[in-house]
DNA sequence: TTAGTATATTCTCCATTCGGAATATGTCTT
DNA sequence: AAGACATATTCCGAATGGAGAATATACTAA
């Protein structure tokens, strides 16, 4: 999870990954696309396929890359637990607030006036 | 997009959000939750407001964050363009490699025999 | 074997970023 | 007003991460 946000929360390795959207590549033909020379291109790959975010297959001296599905679902399934937040609402906050207060033993229940608005 | 990645991409703020999940919720209680200093707190908050992942609201002394959907709607959108990774196969493979090939006008067609496999 | 092609790795430099400590700002209470 | 409380900001040092250049590895072709 973690793993796999750090990985594409980097420009050139997002733009790698969606160019792999369109199906597998070897690494010269992303070399062409993006503007990152050789090496860079590799080193990146290293960190996405480290995060398990693509493969290789070995075609002579070619390495054709490849998404994973995996690390994408996951995320997928992280990010529907935030659906309420967009759809219902959960507004259970003045308990979380009298918890704080009533932390310091000072209930006071009194303020209406907020400062700004 | 790149920006909501980047600031989901650590630690600390991953689980800020994570907590926010449950709603919003004032500095000082994220400060007891999280093994990190109300110092801290405060800059990843700033971090992920930057984002437009928080936004705050003023009661009193305390800052109220909160969860903002939209980014997290942008990134679910985008990862659902990777679903048919997952679903559907896509493999035009063999029509890039062509391309390539030709681009040395080098037509050799003949391989076979993959050296791993 | 030698040359050529495709990709990976290493090293160095520079910028970014995180945590800690100290301090600043703003609000409440009395 | 003063002091307490909640949060934000600044400065610093250490660690991380990315780009470039040079080099290494691996396979192919002749």
């Amino acid at each position: 999870m973690l793993a796999t946000l750090r990985a594409l929360a980097e420009p050139s390795r997002l733009q790698i990954v969606e160019l792999l959207r369109d199906g597998p590549r070897p690494v010269g033909h992303m070399v062409k696309r993006l503007r990152l020379r050789q090496p860079q291109v590799s080193k990146h790959l290293r960190v996405l396929s480290d995060a398990g975010l693509v493969e290789v297959r070995v075609d002579a001296q070619r390495r054709i890359y490849e998404l994973r599905p995996e690390p994408l679902r996951e995320l997928e399934v992280w990010i529907e637990r935030y659906r309420r937040i967009w759809e219902g609402n959960f507004q259970r906050l003045d308990a979380v607030l009298e918890e704080l207060k009533t932390e310091k033993t000072k209930a006071k229940e009194k303020k209406r006036g907020r400062t700004k608005q």
